[in-house]
DNA sequence: ATTGACTGTTACGTAAAAGTCAAATATTCT
DNA sequence: AGAATATTTGACTTTTACGTAACAGTCAAT
């Protein structure tokens, strides 16, 4: 079965357009855990997988730590109650945080369509006496 | 009338949560352009507004750089036929680079739904036995 | 005139996230 | 086995976006 298939580190790095170096720093950053082979690693589909949620952050701009944070929220949720509560208003925090930035990037968005507008005008204007 | 009023750089400061070294880094780096009375800055209204953007486009995660070429294409279209194509490819770049961060961001979101559910739910199991 | 709040400039410092380079191993191909 | 290729670790460098310190000028109020 391709069950078992490994990703090496450059297929990786090939697919997602990244560095080797980003790799490695992700695993000291204790972002990812690929196997070894001796000292090289072994990346399972799990792990690739985790890859693009980490490269969705990067994307969205959340730092390391902010990564680190939400990968842990992913995973199973605490037994303390205590603990219950932070993570649940960490997972608010961060909401409230991503709607922000979706409205940001909404506003940008028609902002640009109001650029593209004033261009295509301009275009227009130089079109006419070209 | 009140037109022509000022703001000082606290009180801008004040409102939107930034450093005074951020708006000096800002003029700088070519961004804003408040007027002076002797060496001391004054922003009008315009200004603002400007300081708005630049801080949505902060929040979205644009560097100064990509910052500073979305304010140009804000400012008037060119004339000439070759800078206009090439704005407007800037402009569709932005927009593609936008839209994906949307979409991770939706990404996202849900998974913190799903992530606040599992919470929940272990909350449940814990508050039963407590 | 002095205090205190605000402002200015200049210059050095810093944290995050890799990039780059070197030297040593490991693996793959023939 | 031996050459060619890929990978690892480690150290040093870079870039961005400010922070921070040092020191001085401005202005209103006491």
């Amino acid at each position: 079965m391709a069950v078992n298939k490994y990703y090496t580190i450059t297929e990786l790095t090939r697919e997602f357009g990244v560095s080797t170096r980003t790799l490695r720093f992700y695993e000291d950053e204790g972002l990812i855990h690929p196997e070894r082979r001796g000292r090289t690693r072994l990346f399972r589909s799990a792990d690739r997988r985790l890859l693009q949620e980490i490269l969705r952050g990067r994307r969205i701009g959340f730092t390391i730590a902010e990564i680190r944070e939400i990968i842990n929220v992913y995973k199973e949720p605490p037994g303390e109650l205590g603990q219950l509560k932070l993570m649940m208003n960490r997972i608010d925090e961060k909401r409230s945080e991503l709607r922000q930035k979706r409205k940001d990037i909404e506003e940008t968005l028609e902002e640009l369509d109001n650029a593209e507008e004033a261009c295509l005008t301009r275009l227009a204007e130089i079109g006419v006496s070209t």
